[in-house]
DNA sequence: CTTGACCTTCCCGTGACTGGAGGGTTTATA
DNA sequence: TATAAACCCTCCAGTCACGGGAAGGTCAAG
């Protein structure tokens, strides 16, 4: 197969398979004319690239993910562990969203939104000591 | 002042401030010795610009609020349209993030966590049609 | 034989900084 | 007076995960 049906099958870009050549995620082999020939098992590994990429894990993450996903000794407990801390940052950024919409919408309330100047969102923003 | 006490006082690193002064945020005079002398005004400018960042503007959108904040003649209407449209792309985040987190804890809670490589996450994660 | 759809490499740009090298200035202390 | 610590400066490179685009080679169809 070639990139571009690759890209089709798999659901990211050339651009980005590319890319993950270059850092090494997948190795596919050239054909005589330099066009990248791409097996089943590069295929499954792209696909897995992108699902895991699609649920937030780093690419550093992702690149372990495949370590242990290849590995047959693995324990569970490892893939669990660091599907557990990616949780956890989801989280503190889902937290620290949510504090800035409360704000925001808060002062958006508050404003009149009309053709005057007045405006409670400015006036919060250059009040720096307040929450 | 120089720029350390004014990092102090507004919470923005030094590095940051001159980032600022880079593209145009803000424009500290000069000491004879070369070192940035900072008035009233640069402080609550970049308090301003600190505050604003840290509600998850843009430093575009926080160039347009700087310039809205400084207009005597602005309406209302263009500072809430702004922070309108930002709510709702804050809005869209959490909403993907959610999503991940749904899935992935799912993933989680059904993975066993042991010395045993069976692995609901990782048997996710090579399932490309699946949701 | 040409057109268009592929494919290749290479380099630059993104956003909003952060780190570090290499060096000048000021202030406090011995 | 020497020196050390704490400031300050500029400039360059790196971050993360690609995307855009240039310049050019290859392949199938009409």
């Amino acid at each position: 197969m070639n990139i571009g049906e690759v890209s089709n099958a798999c659901g990211l870009p050339a651009k980005t398979i590319r890319y993950y050549e270059d850092i090494g995620l997948v190795a596919p082999n050239r054909s005589a004319n330099g066009y990248r020939r791409f097996r089943d098992t590069d295929l499954h590994k792209l696909s897995f690239l992108g699902r895991a990429r699609s649920l937030g894990f780093s690419i550093d993450d992702c690149r372990t993910l495949m370590t242990l996903y290849e590995d047959q000794t693995r324990a569970s407990a490892d893939v669990k562990s660091l599907a557990q801390a990616h949780l956890t940052s989801i989280e503190s950024k889902i937290a620290e969203l949510n504090e800035m919409h409360a704000t925001l919408s808060h002062l958006v309330d508050a404003c009149a939104g009309d053709h005057r100047p007045d405006c409670p969102i400015l006036a919060d923003l250059a009040t720096p000591t307040q929450t």
